[in-house]
DNA sequence: AAGTGGTCTAGACCACCTG
DNA sequence: AGGTGGTCTAGACCACTTT
């Protein structure tokens, strides 16, 4: 197959039918053949960008590109003068905290099954603190839902979402509900979920938390408060939960200067 | 001034000494002129990648990737065929965790100072855990500093951390050490820090560690045990810290797949 | 159809590191 | 000095959204 490509006349033969960018095609060689493949090992450079981009008949561009997603998957670290030095692979099992995804989604990566119990749904309208953290006027309608979640019977985590009318309607999001809300509104198209904010702080736990969660009165447990915000910037759910640390541990990467001089 | 620009032969007019990426410049003045200013408020739309690049003189290549860092920042979200839509500030002092800065620079963030007490050097070989942790051998030498920091004298935290003679000398840690290990080796030239893997877990403070921070038995604290990678891929240190969640909030964003297929 | 972002290229020059 | 990454450009075409 034959594709015109950009540049003033030039003609390049690819049979890439152009679904997944360049750039993830590359990043992926390059991780499966060179570093999962154990041809580079730690410690040990890539290939320079400039041979690499013969290699795979890519722009320097492109290729640098993939090397940097790899820099940001902790892969390799890529120094100036240098090279691009992998990097020792990561310790498994330990799921990072920084990516978006359900409990149930979080448990069955870890083959544990997380299921729900005592789920109580509930229409009301927004008070004030519910209104605050939605951007929604006080008396627009919500949908909250609590419930205990488990693993494998045993209580871990007590949660309370609290869902707007304009993120989803009520009627699919009870009918797609599966324990998890942010599956749902994953899965929804129409809904972009962009990210979540989270804020952690352990606390002991109170009487009736405590009581649901079948501990005693004031165990540590992880109370995680987060709304999840949409593409368009509109904040689609607020979510609070009370985890118990036996089952689920959390890791976060922390980098450097991110905020300030992003690349 | 004259610079020689790429492309077959075309030269044009550039004040700008090129000490800091033209990409992170047009950012912050994307940032400061248009977001910050009010000049485009949330929900609205950036002037399309073509009209940002022509008015800041650039190519669409750096305005776009200054626009997707303002993405990665969060302060817009970009929509194909719809353009980068201004997101709702976020709130303010709550710093990200995934910042990799010491508790010392987050609290002179937020206007407090947090200073150590009870500081305590050893000097020992490294028994069969820190040698796992640190990826070091047995009996290699270690150095250990444990303290207790606080905030107005108020005790917040308890750190023991725990540093490899091959990420910097002993020396040179103990002269330039102002409380935090971490800022020591953000500062020293030829220690390049990559990033933190810190694993989170809430915890009932154990008689020991209570009775330093002040506080009763089984208070709920944050556990947190870290290492810290150099660009090398060497663990440059291990820290575990306890800390009482009345002075620091931690918050972290969480994004969707991030993991496979990075943009 | 028009406009916006998404992807990619070839070439150029600069900054940094190492022998 | 020579190689490697760092940054930037102009142009081209594709995919998506809106009108």
């Amino acid at each position: 197959m034959t594709r015109r490509l950009p540049g003033p006349s030039h003609t390049v033969r690819l049979r890439r039918p152009p679904r997944t960018p360049l750039v993830d095609e590359i990043r992926d060689l390059i991780a499966n053949d060179l570093i999962f493949s154990g041809v580079v090992t730690a410690g040990d450079r890539l290939p320079s960008e400039k041979s690499l981009a013969e290699r795979y008949g890519a722009s320097r561009v492109t290729v640098r590109a993939s090397v940097r997603s790899l820099q940001d998957a902790g892969l390799v670290n890529v120094r100036n003068g240098v090279g691009a030095v992998v990097m020792p692979l990561r310790r498994a099992l330990t799921h990072g905290f920084d990516r978006l995804v359900s409990l149930e989604t979080f448990g069955r990566e870890a083959g544990k099954h997380v299921a729900s119990r005592e789920v109580r749904w509930e229409e009301r309208p927004a008070d004030a603190a519910v209104a605050e953290r939605l951007g929604i006027a006080i008396g627009d309608p919500v949908l909250m839902v609590e419930r205990l979640k488990t693993v494998d019977g045993t209580p871990v985590a007590w949660f309370v979402d609290t869902v707007a009318a304009s993120a989803i309607p009520f009627h699919i999001l009870r009918a797609e509900f599966q324990g998890a809300v942010l599956d749902v509104l994953l899965a929804h198209p129409g809904v972009d979920v962009a990210y979540e904010d989270a804020d952690l702080e352990p606390v002991n736990l109170d009487a009736d938390i405590a009581r649901r969660l079948g501990v005693r009165l004031g165990t540590a447990a992880l109370r995680v408060d987060a709304v999840t915000l949409s593409t368009d910037g509109v904040v689609l759910e607020w979510a609070q939960f009370w985890l118990l640390p036996e089952h689920f541990r959390f890791s976060v990467r922390r980098r450097p200067q991110v905020g300030r001089g992003t690349r």
